[in-house]
DNA sequence: CCCCGGGGTGAGCGGGCGCTTAGGAAGCCG
DNA sequence: CGGCTTCCTAAGCGCCCGCTCACCCCGGGG
């Protein structure tokens, strides 16, 4: 239930009542069967209401995946852009962004899990949209690398490439994390941070 | 075409030849569309025959997802065995394995992302088993990791949570890798490697 | 020559899908 | 009280799904 009580935070502002309960149950859907294989009837079914209600709200089944997407974007750009614009340096808030985006996936990994592996089943326009805000997502992390190297503090040959592996390393947590395991998303962030560091060529003390 | 010129290796011991064509075809389209997004109407379609020929050669959909799935996993397994047991100490063998192991994920995408992201189609039985064959892709890595552990070369603090990050990272290489894009499965593959002993804390030279 | 069996097809069944529509219960206003 | 709005449901439409079945084509053996 933990994770279900801070999974409803994220929705908060989705109003109304019946609006948020189709939404967080298309999520618990979506991330358990994915997309394809989640029925409207379903999930109009975890939300307590008739398969037609959730056309009072939502067009389509398709609206309700692109809401999450984009939600589920905002939300993890935010991670990352709070922590580039921190103080400290570079390696603190490489540290910082890796720590804070883990937990995120692994905190709200079902969130997570739809928002990063079915953007497939998204309309083009909705893709296109979202493509945008992923690439966001790349240009936080990099101009913290960036400024890593710039300032001697990082030793990355391979700028680019590093940032891509870094983010790919975050956004599979999203895949394997399980909340019954015996890893907390803390830990998961801690341990992930350290190993960012160690990617970037980060010299400790 | 490369990579299809490439695909038709892994399953040249499927025969008859309609039923390789099948089996190709379905991989080409469970990696575009995803599994229950694909219909049998699709993957008969791409074999060039009739939907009808599709349960001449296989029960159902779901046991051609089996098939793809268990050939891949065996492969992949493979690479890895092979590193571990290779000649050379703990870092030639960690780089090696993960070199392999992420040009099979990019060279290989299509099948690669049937195989990571697909298992959760797989019936309750042939889950069961693809999961055994995971548990050993993991031993795998976690074996070299110990051995550079033991010999004092590796700085591993946290040695499942690196060895599970390193497979992690490498795994997510299906989900993103383009065959249009700019880097190429060996060039991947390198970057890869040292980042993986990077992770592991093997202190260069 | 006929027959036979393996690989193939065209047509279609039963069912569940996404989505629509006609209408009803509940609250608020005069 | 009647009428309007908001939210919801029961029923079901049309479609396409996974899969089946009756039949066909064709090469090889007696």
């Amino acid at each position: 239930m933990g994770a279900e009580g801070q999974q409803s935070g994220q929705w908060a502002d989705v109003t109304p009542d019946a609006a948020r309960r189709l939404v967080t149950a298309a999520v618990e859907a979506f991330a358990e069967r994915g997309y394809h294989a989640t029925t409207t009837r379903d999930i109009a079914g975890r939300a307590g209401m008739s398969p037609a209600a959730l056309y009072i709200h939502y067009k389509t089944k398709e609206e309700l995946l692109y809401r999450i997407s984009i939600v589920g974007h905002r939300l993890a750009l935010d991670i990352l852009r709070r922590a580039r614009d921190s103080a400290g340096g570079p390696a603190d808030r490489l540290s910082e962004a890796v720590r804070a985006f883990v937990r995120w996936h692994a905190e709200h990994h079902t969130t997570a899990r739809v928002v990063q592996y079915e953007l497939g089943a998204l309309a083009e326009e909705h893709y296109a949209e979202i493509v945008a805000l992923r690439r966001n997502t790349d240009a936080a992390v990099r101009a913290i690398v960036e400024d890593g190297v710039a300032a001697g503090e990082f030793d990355t040959p391979d700028v680019p490439g590093t940032t891509l592996a870094v983010l790919s390393l975050c956004i599979d947590v999203a895949r394997w994390f399980n909340a019954e395991g015996k890893r907390t998303p803390d830990e998961v962030g801690e341990l992930y941070a350290d190993l960012a560091l160690r990617m970037v060529g980060y010299a400790k003390k």
